[in-house]
DNA sequence: GTCTATATATAGATAGAC
DNA sequence: GTCTATCTATATATAGAC
């Protein structure tokens, strides 16, 4: 296959950055030393800083949209939902610096506001209407009133239990074993509310707690 | 009453700024222009950036510290719990800044990393000891496996529902009334675990779900 | 304790040769 | 498409008068 390209190439290492660092801590002097080109160059693909983390946004949006658009085939497999809710964490991961210190996001790039505004509408519809989908076939029970506030949760806990846990790590790099404990961390919000027969399903060895950290991450 | 002083107003108008725009984002300049002094004024008071962030979490800390020290004193009464978590609540709202972008602030102050790891592991073990008390007072059940994860979220979700909820409101400033939200959230963690006599009280108007916003936030 | 003026460093961005 | 050289703007920080 053929080698990546440059713009690529500055794509991935200033996301890998900008997730570890944060977006206004990461140079753009870094991010051209780390791809291993020149700063002129760089600047050869975008002309602001701006541009790129409009770009990296971008692709979360595709990313997240691709993920909102999908169904469950059979609502009734509890592994069916438990993937849905893997992609979800998945994409949060691999773009957490849109997350993590958005103030600094927006601030860089006010344009992205709204866009990210009306794309977690969207989102949010999404995942109420699979959820739905796995209470109508009874793997939960959820009363209508805890419906919102679980979804929220759900969002907030996929999104940001990365800082809490680095900052118990002492701020050591996170590993895969980490993010089996934040995905567990999401699966926990959902345990009180499983069906019986669900539960235990959970704790059978077909049930892929761990295998998260095989996903594309 | 004697009016503030300058460096407490330097501090005032600096815990403000960073927790509305990000600790990277506000400039000395901005924050002098705030305070309505001259920017050589900050630095008689201030003489690195780092010395100001390192101030405001001191203050951070010693109210956190206050908090976990606190206890319940009839831990059957379930207003004392919920008095309890209001205190964490509007600490982490007060001091949003070190959570949000909590990269930024130890790339400009390192050695807050290690004190924010103590503090929170000293947290984290007095909010498990209360949670105990709860629980053997019989307003909560919680299986033993599940307590590390609700303490971890409850941590998440208090840190953390100030970005979601700014998303959603496309960056408006935020007020009372979306604390009450936050507090909510919170509390939807416990919903499902509570017994059934404190069910009742909860859905009663005894039960103290609005009045957050009228506490010191 | 507060100000004015100045210094230093560096991040973001451009021009033009190759 | 990539590099070298350079420019501009600005954030942090200091010196010294008042």
């Amino acid at each position: 296959m053929a080698a990546p390209k440059t713009r690529d190439r500055v794509l991935e290492s200033s996301l890998e950055l900008f997730n570890v660092r944060g977006v206004s801590s990461v140079t753009t002097a870094e991010i051209a030393r780390t791809v291993g080109i020149n700063e002129g160059n760089l600047y050869y693909y975008f002309q602001k800083k701006e541009q790129l983390v409009t770009a990296l946004f971008d692709a979360f949006e595709a990313e997240i949209r691709v993920t909102a658009a999908g169904d469950l085939a059979d609502p009734t497999n509890p592994a069916e939902y438990i993937g849905y809710l893997r992609g979800w964490f998945a994409t949060a991961w691999r773009y957490r610096f849109v997350q993590r210190d958005s103030a600094a996001l927006f601030e860089m790039a006010p344009a992205l506001r709204e866009r990210a505004a009306a794309m977690i509408a969207d989102a949010e519809a999404a995942s109420r209407r699979v959820l739905g989908q796995v209470i109508e076939a009874g793997l939960l029970t959820v009363e209508p009133d805890m419906l919102e506030p679980l979804l929220a949760n759900v969002w907030i806990v996929s999104s940001h239990w990365i800082d809490h846990l680095a900052l118990r790590r002492h701020g050591r790099e996170l590993g895969p074993a980490d993010l089996d404990w934040g995905f567990r961390q999401v699966l926990a919000l959902f345990l009180p509310y499983l069906s019986e027969e669900l539960r235990g399903w959970m704790s059978s060895p077909a049930a892929p707690f761990a295998s998260i950290s095989e996903a594309r991450v």
